[in-house]
DNA sequence: TCTAAATTTTAGGCTTATCTAAATTATTAT
DNA sequence: ATAATAATTTAGATAAGCCTAAAATTTAGA
């Protein structure tokens, strides 16, 4: 059995390993869970006397086959249930979070796959992040960093890479939404601010800060 | 702050209160929990002192307004989940209740309001047992055990006293639900087992124990 | 290379929730 | 009324997760 708190420590160190290749510090995972470092070490200990983590002490840690896939589950089921949220009870993006941090816990395959299947099995979650299939499998997807996009391509927003409520908010203030169409005018040098227009008709301004956040696809043209 | 256990503790001893009219004994906590009666010692104690019940060591224990209000909440809370995996995830009555046991300890409470409308507002779960509103208040309603029925008289089938998973499946075997019509035909002295219609058309024979588990209520004739 | 700083682990404690076994109190039956 | 039985509480342990402070190790700087 995986504790609740054991399946949190799992999903901190895949969500961390997904951005940095590297192998995870015992800091960065104290610092994503708001504990304390020598906390994270016990808890290693007893990851990896279950197999579910490879650690050796100073030297960092690493998911196991085993480790991977309860991770992916959890994600699964986070990511399933804020669709849920959002799509049937009308939650707005920037609030599902904390109720998708407890109902990712529940663990009931079957209730998993009704689910899946009563939210038309869908592909990403609210913010656009990639839902794994009942195999652990992510479905590949090419995106780039706004800020990395050049003039005159033509994108679409498809992810973020920041989520939290203050840029969830700001983004709906500026009406930018999952599935928004960008172009992008012009680039200030000075401080690598654009100017783009939103499906075609509104033009806003953002700063390179907001424009790294934003991912989007590079439709062909 | 209620934890996780204190919450299954409240309901426990909510749901002793609701069957039984005098004071809850430790013991009956304890089978209900499955715990030993000295953890339920050390819990009564922690649960007197946030003023969740009234506790006199020796001589059993009584919700006070608050707890009994977290307890209904809770109750609320599982029997909505209740009706959402099976009228929208199309579990059988006989399969939610593991689940339910663990989504009602999920408290936000926008999420218990957009469900409750997200269901239609039912006012019983599943297994006909009512739903509280937000304010804690029970519609109530008038049954009585199938066993205490009179020859003659139109019943229709409300709710159960049992809700055992072999209970259940019995009851779907017999197809006999929630709903169904139900006069008796005749009743044997010998057993007290009962011949009776559903829905004006199947007869079907069944124990005077199944019986007293059925509650039916009274149509005018 | 050698020392200072940063990181990580260890040691010792605390809290919650559980258990078993012993002690206490209440109930029941003669 | 008393003794046996049943119910309840207390005492002493254990396990999971967390903390702080000290010790150990690694990394980085001069
Ligand atoms: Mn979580
Ligand atoms: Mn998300
Ligand atoms: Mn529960
Ligand atoms: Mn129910």
């Amino acid at each position: 059995m995986v504790s609740y708190t054991e399946e949190n420590y799992l999903k901190a160190i895949f969500k961390l390993s997904e951005k940095n290749k590297e192998e995870i510090s015992t800091n960065a995972i104290a610092e994503s869970l708001a504990v304390k470092a020598g906390s994270v070490t016990d808890m290693l200990k007893k990851l990896a006397e279950k197999g579910l983590i490879h650690y050796t002490p100073y030297s960092g840690v690493e998911l196991t086959g085993q480790g991977r896939q309860t991770a992916v589950k959890i994600v699964r089921k986070h990511r399933l249930w804020e669709v849920f949220l959002v799509e049937k009870l009308g939650f707005r993006w920037d609030q599902v979070h904390p109720m998708a941090e407890e109902l990712e816990h529940i663990d009931f395959d079957e209730l998993i796959e009704r689910l899946d299947v009563f939210l038309g099995n869908p592909k990403f979650d609210p913010h656009g992040d990639p839902i794994p299939d009942e195999k652990g499998e992510f479905q590949p997807s090419e995106s780039i960093r706004l800020s990395e996009a050049d003039t005159g391509q033509r994108l679409q927003m498809i992810g973020l890479e920041n989520h939290t409520t203050a840029f969830l908010q700001y983004l709906d203030k500026k009406e930018l939404a999952l599935g928004s169409r960008i172009a992008i005018v012009e680039v200030a040098p000075f401080d690598k601010s654009l100017t783009i227009t939103i499906d075609g008709d509104r033009q806003v301004h953002i700063s390179h800060e907001v424009a790294k956040n934003i991912l989007v696809a590079v439709k062909e043209s």
